[in-house]
DNA sequence: GCCATTAGTGTCAGGAATGATACCATGCCG
DNA sequence: CGGCATGGTATCATTCCTGACACTAATGGC
């Protein structure tokens, strides 16, 4: 995601839909605020561990795009071994709404959409094989 | 967007806000959703009028993975100049509420967000220039 | 015969996003 | 002195996304 997609905002009334999910389409974002959602303050090692198929690379950019768009703070501590807090500014809070319905919807219909099938099928493909 | 980015379901919780990210992160199926939920039926041409920057190709693309999801029905009328008409599905349907949150956040945050300073930075800065 | 219409498809090219891997600083502990 | 811990960077390669452009089919109208 994340491209820069347009750099106006005034490609008609639903441009503001395409606005909100540039901030947090990419790959991993939506994640990360989620772990926020759940816990407030958390280290980068943690987000390690609750993401762990995001190498830490990718954890870095997310981040730091994340805090560059003002959603979350970054708190270092300058100490050593070095710490690191992430949390969620009060922009940031205000997602929560957003990233409720994503998951709200995820939850009920995910499991129903042809995407899912393909998915269910590539998995027992791959087991039968 | 979205490029498959796990194959399964499993990963923790918030794994589900991730999937339904999935099925419309694309540069443009939220918009093309967006319009959907305006106007219940719309042609290829129509989308290309409301969506003026985003090239045909893009938008078959858009269009057809949106279909391949199970968000929205194409119908071929076998006439000549061509006529196809878009609509929801009743899953695609079900995402409302999801698109209504995007739009509310971004109506109202999108323009306080640091993101969106930098963009009007950058367009001063290229009026000036 | 020639052009316009609609909804595409094909090909090519460039750039962005992502991943893998290796490397770094610093202070404490033994 | 050597290794560990934490939170990163740097570099390179690759894959994916996106755009530009040209081309198509079948019919109606001039």
């Amino acid at each position: 995601m994340p491209r820069t997609r347009h750099t106006t905002l005034n490609c008609s009334p639903g441009c503001t839909v395409e606005a909100t999910l540039e901030l947090f389409g990419g790959k991993w974002k939506a994640l990360i605020l989620y772990h926020l959602f759940e816990e407030p303050v958390l280290r980068f090692g943690e987000f390690r561990h609750r993401l762990p198929n995001v190498t830490q690379r990718m954890l870095t950019n997310q981040l730091r795009e994340l805090e560059a768009d003002g959603l979350l703070s970054r708190t270092v501590f300058p100490v050593v071994p070095p710490h690191v807090e992430y949390r969620l500014t009060d922009l940031g809070k205000t997602l929560k709404p957003v990233i409720q319905a994503l998951k709200t919807w995820g939850d009920q219909y995910a499991h129903s959409t042809e995407r899912d099938k393909r998915l269910k099928q590539d998995q027992s493909a791959q087991i039968t094989a």
